[in-house]
DNA sequence: AATAATTAGTTTGACTATCGAAATAATCCA
DNA sequence: TGGATTATTTCGATAGTCAAACTAATTATT
């Protein structure tokens, strides 16, 4: 069906393929690079839980745990070795003193905004050389896979 | 530098949002899938070991390990692992008796052609909507993502 | 041909990440 | 107050990973 708008067969398998291989290696260049920076000591995933935290919310480490879906208990180790990394801090709550609520320090301000950097860096490449009547063509279809997903996640 | 080529600010910054949402989610999102798909046996890097092994090129366990980023060690046990699940098959070479040459089951293939369209799904939806231009600056801007990383591998 | 060096894969032992269940602690509410 | 709820932690078990030592097969050297 709808075969009138599509692209060329040949053009979408190879369209295809650049997009696995994309999906497939930015995570571990990603990785690959940390270990070669002066942050080597954090894996990826550490990563990821430094940039759910983030630089100014104060999000409780349940919060933290949902974002980068681990359990809360695998959570309060993977904390403990941050806090011990000297990146993340724990700070009771003084509303609620169950709640931890987690916050970077120096150290964690820094790799964060080195990530930070990666990403926007992808960003920058992927709109290479390109008008800006192409760029908003990007930006839509980054926007419909960001749907699709979010249509994914709820069956 | 090179202001005037480029998207508003704004725009840039919903833009690497949405791509950071893809990157982080489309794994967690193929390993819900996985779970809850009649292949819930297998995790989603057991997956990539498939896809790697691919239907017909009976690839050795090394070259396997290579393109998945595991030590050949780590790959034996990955490989017993999907053999005593029924996916893959180790079949000694007759040419040189110290390599193994893997190959899919019928249940391997089965799987990957379900994982083949997981991806195909995923492109097509990253081409919504789009006319044949469109998808040619889609192109182009995932080319500019594979040329980019393949960069950043080699420093 | 005999021996050395190399290569492919496996085994082993140690370490790490993760989970689930139970424990702890603080809060809420009837 | 006392019971239910919530946030986090602790504990025990399991699974994935690596590095080093090992086996077997092949290739190179003399």
């Amino acid at each position: 069906m709808k075969k009138m708008n599509e692209i060329a067969p040949l053009d979408f398998e190879s369209l295809n393929d650049e997009l696995v291989d994309v999906f497939n290696n930015v995570m571990w260049i990603e990785e690959a690079a940390l270990k070669k920076s002066d942050f080597s000591d954090i894996t990826l995933k550490d990563m990821h839980t430094i940039d759910a935290i983030s630089m100014y919310s104060e999000k409780s480490a349940s919060q933290v745990a949902r974002i980068v879906h681990l359990t809360p208990s695998a959570m309060t180790t993977a904390i403990d070795k941050l806090v011990d990394k000297g990146y993340i801090e724990r700070r009771r709550s003084n509303q609620d003193r169950r709640v931890v609520r987690l916050g970077l320090t120096h150290k964690g301000r820094v790799v964060y905004r080195a990530h930070q950097g990666f990403h926007r860096d992808l960003a920058h490449n992927l709109l290479n050389n390109m008008e800006p009547e192409e760029m908003v063509v990007v930006k839509k279809a980054i926007h419909n896979l960001v749907c699709y997903l979010a249509n994914v996640i709820k069956h």
